[in-house]
DNA sequence: CTCTACAATGAAAACGCTTTCAGAAAGCGT
DNA sequence: ACGCTTTCTGAAAGCGTTTTCATTGTAGAG
């Protein structure tokens, strides 16, 4: 089937239709230099009447430019990704970008990693542990354009990078619950490693800690590996030692999910007994049992920013260096919260 | 800054360095006609040498071919979203393929909604509501190939389509729940209007009913939405109504869980007093409290049938033109399942 | 040995645009 | 009327590939 797939009309059928030359037609599509009204009435109705498209590749290839952007990353999943993909796509589009999608997980061995970049698109959004340091300072010296999505870049590499200001966010809900809330023993439950996003958190977590005075307590610290499963697991051994603890911070919000549910089904009222504080503020985080209080990240702007600056960057404009997005305190009534009770 | 950007080098490097001409290069770069091993060491060599990437938009417009799928959805959003984008990424990608995403939403005002397709891609693959029949007959007549997701093709035109075996599954959930558990009163939050999983559901629960003899008692149908917030709104209503249930059949498990959560707060215990059901199986649902008894719907694979076949199509090949995928129970404690108490 | 067939290569013509260059027409100050 | 812009337009040269066509050997068939 499709052997004889319709012949597309081409810019040379529009201007043979309006009587014009096709530099003419050109330059209606783009408005690119001054033509006549009546002209430009004349070729915009051939165009109508031959519903004419102008080529894609053909543009790129006269006028070197995809007019698209890459987005990286490792794999598709978690509550995290819709928001952020969110972002990213409206970004794009909003400056008349496409978006095209590579999760590196399923890339062919080794195969081209480099045709990611280099041809396809106008520039790169990477996120976290997406690409080899090694293939992506190789671009940044080809001055490819790159943007870093919560991951800084290498040593000497100057690629912009957006993220949230982790540190900052953990610190001010560390203070909530240490001077509001009056607990002592919190208990944290980290990011997986090598995530930058993971290390801010818990950095935030000792530091307050310490500006309180208070001892950081190693039993107090299990890896939640930002997943639902692990969150649980980790739980029920706390659960199973006999460990004691006032809260729970848990380091993203489908961690925190995890708490919640080990800890009903380990019978621990919540937040009587204990209370749960996580991070993000994933779209689903109120509606768990109880309400979920957490640090609330802008995901959506994120990818929102990060796409934008990538595209200032394509345009040939300086960006900054680095884009720390505010976080805010979202008291729910896991923490125990008594305005919401 | 990066206004000289590097120069890339071309074919004719390639083909200079190793002393051939540029078609042969072509040829061992697409292994399109027998080439001495020894040219093809010295291509490769050169190739090597000179990091060489073929130009994708050169290619595409010598080859009329993108080698590139769209998708086009409506928004980003849901649980629902991440498996069926996984699956759909590695489809792609394993046929080598790119992947461009649209989320309609966001689609300039009437701008050029058919640019989408014609030139961009080399078929598209549309999600439930997010292309105008009208431009999908349109495309249709000029042989674009596309598959639909969730959505069956206007009146006459053959699309081919893949989708869950959605009145099936609902209604072995429903003799599940009738004959094993003795249900009798069971309500329906449905889904979204106009969404045809959702029609299907719905025609399921109601043909059910009648093959049980059970009268169908409209109190006990409520709209869901696909949400979690408005399945919440539904069953405090109700709550408030006094109305009497057995268990509560959600049209997919985002409203499953708005149910579960409205249920608790209301302090109704689940299963004990009401059981709650849900469709499709995310991730999520068997952290929830009580685990999610749901129909497994294989929403990755989906994703993943789907572009494979629209691979088919754009390289010529003949597709069935209704993919069902087959749904599974997956009995968790919602239900009141006794082997997992 | 000749004939045919096929492996191996190169030259050159597309592919459908953008962009430079140049020229014609038209306005305008003097 | 004269030069000088400025506006508008067309011809033609790319952009970096793939692909067709032609050519040259070289090997097996007869």
């Amino acid at each position: 089937m499709n052997l004889n797939p319709a012949p597309r009309s081409t810019i040379a059928d529009v201007a043979r239709l309006a009587g014009v030359s096709i530099s003419t037609v050109s330059r209606v599509l783009n408005n690119t230099a001054p033509v006549a009204d009546e002209t430009i009435r004349r070729v915009r109705e051939a165009i109508e009447t031959l519903r004419f498209t102008p080529h894609a590749a053909a543009r790129q290839l006269a006028s070197r430019k995809t007019n698209t952007v890459g987005l990286l990353l490792p794999t598709i999943s978690g509550s995290f990704f819709p928001p952020m993909l969110r972002g990213i796509e409206r970004g794009a589009r909003e400056r008349g970008y496409d978006l095209l999608i590579y999760a590196t997980q399923n890339l062919p061995e080794e195969g081209h990693p480099r045709a990611l970049g280099e041809h396809n698109t106008d520039g790169l959004l990477i996120f976290t542990d997406s690409l080899p340091e090694a293939e992506m300072v190789h671009l940044y010296q080809l001055g490819f354009p790159m943007v870093l999505l919560h991951q800084s870049p290498p040593e000497g590499v100057a690629i912009p990078c957006v993220t949230f200001e982790n540190k900052g966010g953990v610190r001010r809900m560390m203070d909530y619950l240490i001077e509001t809330r009056g607990y002592r023993r919190i208990a944290f439950l980290t990011g997986p490693e090598n995530t930058e996003d993971a290390y801010w958190r818990e950095l935030g977590y000792r530091e307050t800690l310490t500006a309180h005075g208070i001892p950081f307590n190693p039993d107090l610290v299990k890896m939640g590996g930002f997943d639902e499963q692990l969150a649980q697991i980790a739980v029920q051994e706390w659960l199973a030692e006999g460990v004691k603890m006032d809260a729970i911070f848990a380091a993203d919000d489908d961690s925190a999910a995890g708490v919640l549910a080990a800890l009903r089904r380990g019978g621990v009222a919540v937040p009587d007994q204990i209370a749960v504080v996580g991070f993000d503020d994933v779209p689903h985080s109120r509606f768990l049992s109880p309400p979920l209080t957490t640090v609330r990240a802008p995901i959506e702007t994120a990818g929102y920013e990060a796409v934008r600056h990538l595209i200032s960057l394509v345009e040939g404009e300086e960006v900054d260096p680095l884009i720390l997005l505010p976080t805010e305190l979202v008291i729910r009534r896991s923490c125990g919260n008594p305005d919401d009770a």
